[in-house]
This record gives C-alpha cells, structure tokens and sequence, in this order.
DNA sequence: ATAATGACATGTT
DNA sequence: TAACATGCCATTA
C-alpha cells in the first residue's frame, strides 16, 4: 500500500465518532490538496479489497451530501444508515448540516498525527473552516 | 498513447 | 436555489 493510502485511511480513522470529513478535507490533511476525487478511489477500493476495515461512512461532500454512487456493496442507503446510528440528521435527499457535524482537529491533534507544523499553519490560512481556530 | 470516467470542489450564471 | 463550467488527477477503457 502506498504512502499516501496510508495516510488518507489514518486521518479518515481519526475522525471521531459522530463526526464527518469532507473528501477535500480529508485530502489536505493527508498532503494532497487537490486530491478529493483521489481520497474517493481509494475509499471505493477498499470497498472490493476487503484488507481495510475503515470508517467510510463519515467521509462525504464538502456541499453536506451523501454522494456515493453505489453499485457495490456501500450504498448510500447504508450509509445514511450507519450516520444516523451516530446521531447525525439526515434528509430524505442524503442531505444534512456538514457544518454542525464537520470534524475540526486542533492544531496539536494534526501534529500528532504526523503533520508539519509549517504545512499546518498553511492549512489554517488557506482552509480555516477544516479546523479548530485558536491555540489549542 | 489518448480519451472517458468518477464516493470531488469551487466559482459563475 | 439550481444548473453549468472548469479544474483536478488516478484509474479504466
């Protein structure tokens, strides 16, 4: 598996329960700013690999959607299923609030994580809804 | 090699 | 709001 598999599948298992990503999101947090429809391969993959044991399901659209497409065994039925076991309030459209569920590291839960602090202070600048402000 | 596609994102109409 | 356009880049055809 490459490097920056790994690192997406740990930042998508550190999003807490209750909690969502954005694919974008979770992109910049593991170095690949441009790299949402990447984080969504790779998540689709791990559907048919059957290595990964991942939480999938709180990674969605930056809009607050539920965009799966659903031809395999991860429908989009299952996984408003498996977020509203965790609390979340979803539409009958796979739309809900992203912003009131939207999981937002502190500056120290990133470095724990393995993220230079130079590239979390450009995160900040350029993505500050993607984290807590403030000095945590 | 070239082109189409997709579990995306953002800006413009 | 919603539709459309553009940018993005790995995978697939």
């Amino acid at each position: 598996m490459s490097a920056q598999k790994m690192l997406v599948v740990k930042m998508v298992e550190s999003i807490p329960y209750g909690k969502v990503a954005s694919y974008g999101q979770i992109g910049v947090f593991a170095q690949m700013p441009r790299g949402a429809r990447q984080v969504g391969w790779i998540l689709n993959s791990t559907e048919r690999d059957g290595e990964l044991d991942i939480s999938w399901w709180r990674v969605v659209n930056n809009q607050g959607r539920i965009s799966i497409k659903g031809s395999g065994k991860n429908t989009p039925a299952l996984q408003k299923k498996l977020l509203e076991k965790e609390s979340l309030q979803i539409n009958d459209k796979l739309e809900f609030d992203i912003e009131k569920y939207r999981w937002k590291p502190t500056i120290k839960q990133l470095e724990a994580l393995g993220l230079d602090p130079f590239y979390i202070s450009h995160i900040q600048q350029k993505y500050p809804s993607f984290l807590t402000q403030g000095n945590n």
